[in-house]
Order: structure tokens, then C-alpha cells, then sequence
DNA sequence: AAAATATTCAAACATACGTTTCAATCATGC
DNA sequence: GCATGATTGAAACGTATGTTTGAATATTTT
């Protein structure tokens, strides 16, 4: 095996597995993708899958780990930035720029494909939990959701803590959901006969945005705290 | 084969087959059940599947074409309900309870594996779509969905109509997304540090309710008029 | 009760996967 | 330029899964 400066194998065929594994990965979803089909797509012989990643869950591993870091990264740029604009006009992010930090992420148009493979990977994750799935969740994306919970609650201060926390994970489930949508049967796009299409990347931004800012704007009623305190 | 007086076959077995895979997708969702094990914690024949059913995939669209229909029938009834009571006081029906009209379904306690059961179908949709996947949700969901649309427009008649759909769909994935969390890793559980459980039904249903109340209450912005019509 | 039909059972079967093998080829360092 | 190790290739292998088989048993019908 040939390794390169860094000390990491370099191989064309292995850059050509991965690439060739993401777009399968975007199109078909992680179970739609043999090794037989993604060897031959990829020109090569299905056992250059093992002989450069070990086995397939480590491929997909490997995948699905740069998408996720792909996109935490996305979203610290842009809360770095709004945080930076907003501290030259002597203010802070507003709750808008703050939740289309996180929204951008899934529809700009420099990473076309992080959206669908993220929401690929997060279903996936819960509709079948594996040791890898846990692992790429918990390791690359905990941590990032932890601090733009913090960025959140400085956006949008009269929101209690748990109110936080629960808004954040609808916001997610909102996104997530929406993504896969595009992957599926165009499920909005039917519904709304063709007058809403998720795969309209500008407006699903401006609509998810202006979603969000109506909800997390809002502060909490007296008929939530109840609940909470229930049980 | 035993006919019953509506002439539909009728079997013990049938029936604990049937009524273990619900029990058993419920808990390891739709690829998480072998036939083997369904089999076995029936305690029938690996071919009682097949002679009951005539394969797994009628088994598995049986029992998913079923939840959807409890969770179509529940939601209707209770749009029907709050229409009577609104009626009876000479009003529309409000907003809240329209939306808590949909978000009961999932999470009331007299159906308590509904709403886990419905996010399995609706997520193993999108991630991997197959034949009778889509006919259930198109044919069990989509009439529904639309009509429920329309409840949602006589509450919040200030939505254009694209932003209703838009924000149907966040309704849903939010819905779906969180439900899911209790079938994977207990993922809202672990980042609030215990603070917020969508297992908990009382809170979920509270905050979800006042998460949506307070989106779909606010009037759209010109900037999505802008978004929507600009590309 | 006998015949016909429905149901159950253990075992064999089919197949779609990921994985391994091992010989052939290619690249690289000496 | 040859020896060593890296890479490729075609084929075989192992396995988990749904499915079918055909005999044995139970149930229903007449």
C-alpha cells in the first residue's frame, strides 16, 4: 500500500470508491448500495472495497463521517460570521441570522449533496440504530448541537431551557424530514400540486427560516410550563 | 382455511402473528424482524407466516396499512369533535386545538404504539421507498393529509396557501422526527441532560402544540412572498 | 365415521449479500 | 533489472434471510 506525506493510503481507486459511494449513497440511500453494484459503477473489482477500507460498514463509516463534518463546519463558519457582522454593528446575531446559520447548511449551493446525505444518515439512524450510526451521531454532531443551543439561546433569550431543547429537535426533525423528502416521492410537491417543491432551494431556506423565526419568537406560555411540571 | 361471517379468513394463529409483528416493528422496527424471530415469539411455524399471509411484505403491509388507518380515523375523529364543540358555541374551531387535533393522535394514551408504529412507516418511506410503502401513504395518508389542509386553512386563514403546505410538512417531520427519538438513542433525553423525554406524552403534546400555535399563527412575511416567487 | 379440507411442522431450498482466497499484475526501492 | 511489496482480478465461500415442500395432524363437512 502506498502511503502519502501525511502517513494516510493514497490510491486512486480508493478516492474513486468514495466518491463513487457518496453519490450512490445520495441517490439510493445507505441500504440501497451493493458493493457489487458500487464496484461496478466505480469501475473496479468488488474486492478493492475491502482491500482499501477493510469492509463496507467502514466505507460507509468513513463517508458518512466526512458528510457530517462537512456540515458541523458549515454551520460554525456561519455562526462564526454572523457573529463577527453582528459584533462590528455592536449587537448580537439576530434569532434570524442565527437559525439561517443552521439552515444554510442543508441548501446552499457550494455542498449540493450534504443535505440529502445528513438526512440519509440521521433517518437512518432512527429507523435502525447501528454501532456506527450511534457513533458518527454522538461523536460529530452532539457536540456541535450543544453549542448552537447556546448561540439559540442568545437569539432568543425568553425562551426557557426545555422549551429550548424541545424546539431545537423539532427544528431538526422539520429540516431532516424535508430533505428526505427529495430522496422519496416528492411527497410536498404532490400534495401542494407542484406549488411547493422542497428541491427549490431558495425558498425552502426563506420558508423554513421565517417557520422557525415565527416559533422560536415566540415565548413560552404559562400552559407549557404546566406540562413540564406536571409529568 | 376458516372463513369468518364477513368472509374474511379468521385464525388464531393469524391473529398472534399479526398481533406480535405489531408488537415487534414497534420495538425494532421494519428490518428488525426476521421471520425467524417473529416465529418464534409467537410460537408458531416459520411457514405459518407464509400460509397466513402469503409472504412477509403482506404481513408487514398489513399491519402498517392498519396503524395508518387508526391514525386517519383518530385524527378525524377529532376534527369532527372539535367542529361539534366549536359549533356549539358559534365559533370556528381555533388554531390550537386544530393543531392539537393532529398531534393527539401520536402521543393520547389509548393508542399507545400508534405513533412510534406510523414514524417506522413514514421514515422507512424516505429512506428506502418501496412499492408498498408508497401505496400506504399514498393511499391512506395523502387524502387525509389534504383534508386535514384544509382544517388548517379555515384556523390560520391568513397562511397563503403555499406557506400551509410548507409548514404542514415541518408540522409532520417535527411530529415523526421526535417520535422517532424513542426508538433510537434517546437523543433529546442525552443532550437535555434528562431535562426533556418525548416519551414523556403530556409535555410532548404541550410543546409541540405551542411550538406549531405559535408558527402557524404568524402571518407570512413579505420576504417568503419574495423567495416563493423569485426562481 | 369417513372424507375433505385446513393447518402445523421440520426440513430443505433459493438467493442476495458481504467477504475471502490466491494467483496475476503493477509499481517501487535497491 | 530484479526483488519486494502493493494492487487488481475472477472465482469461490459463508451466511442470514425469505420461501417452498410434503408429510403429519387437526378441523370441518357430509
Amino acid at each position: 500500500m502506498r502511503l502519502n506525506e501525511s502517513g494516510k493510503t493514497s490510491s486512486v481507486t480508493r478516492g474513486t470508491i468514495r466518491a463513487v459511494a457518496e453519490e450512490l449513497f445520495a441517490e439510493n440511500g445507505i441500504h440501497g448500495v451493493t458493493t457489487r453494484a458500487l464496484a461496478e459503477k466505480a469501475g473496479v473489482n468488488m474486492a478493492a472495497v475491502n482491500y482499501h477500507f477493510g469492509n463496507k460498514d467502514n466505507l460507509t463509516m468513513a463517508v458518512f463521517r466526512d458528510v457530517a463534518r462537512r456540515s458541523v463546519q458549515r454551520r460554525l463558519d456561519n455562526l462564526a460570521r454572523i457573529e463577527a457582522e453582528a459584533e462590528a454593528r455592536g449587537v448580537s446575531p439576530s434569532l434570524k441570522d442565527t437559525v439561517e446559520a443552521f439552515v444554510d447548511a442543508y441548501v446552499n449551493e457550494d455542498t449540493p449533496r450534504t443535505g440529502v446525505l445528513l438526512a440519509h444518515l440521521v433517518l437512518q439512524h432512527r429507523v435502525r440504530p447501528t454501532e456506527w450510526t450511534r457513533a458518527i451521531v454522538q461523536e460529530e454532531l452532539d457536540d456541535f448541537a450543544l453549542s448552537y443551543m447556546e448561540a439559540l439561546r442568545r437569539a432568543a433569550p425568553h425562551l426557557a431551557e426545555n422549551v429550548l431543547h424541545w424546539r431545537y429537535h423539532f427544528m431538526v426533525g422539520a429540516v431532516m424530514m424535508s430533505l428526505s423528502d427529495q430522496t422519496s416521492d416528492g411527497r410536498m410537491r404532490r400534495l401542494s400540486g407542484g406549488l411547493c417543491d422542497p428541491e427549490n432551494r431558495v425558498e425552502f431556506k426563506a420558508q423554513m427560516v421565517s417557520f422557525l423565526v415565527d416559533s422560536f419568537g415566540q415565548p413560552e406560555t404559562a400552559e407549557i410550563r404546566m406540562a413540564h411540571a406536571d409529568p
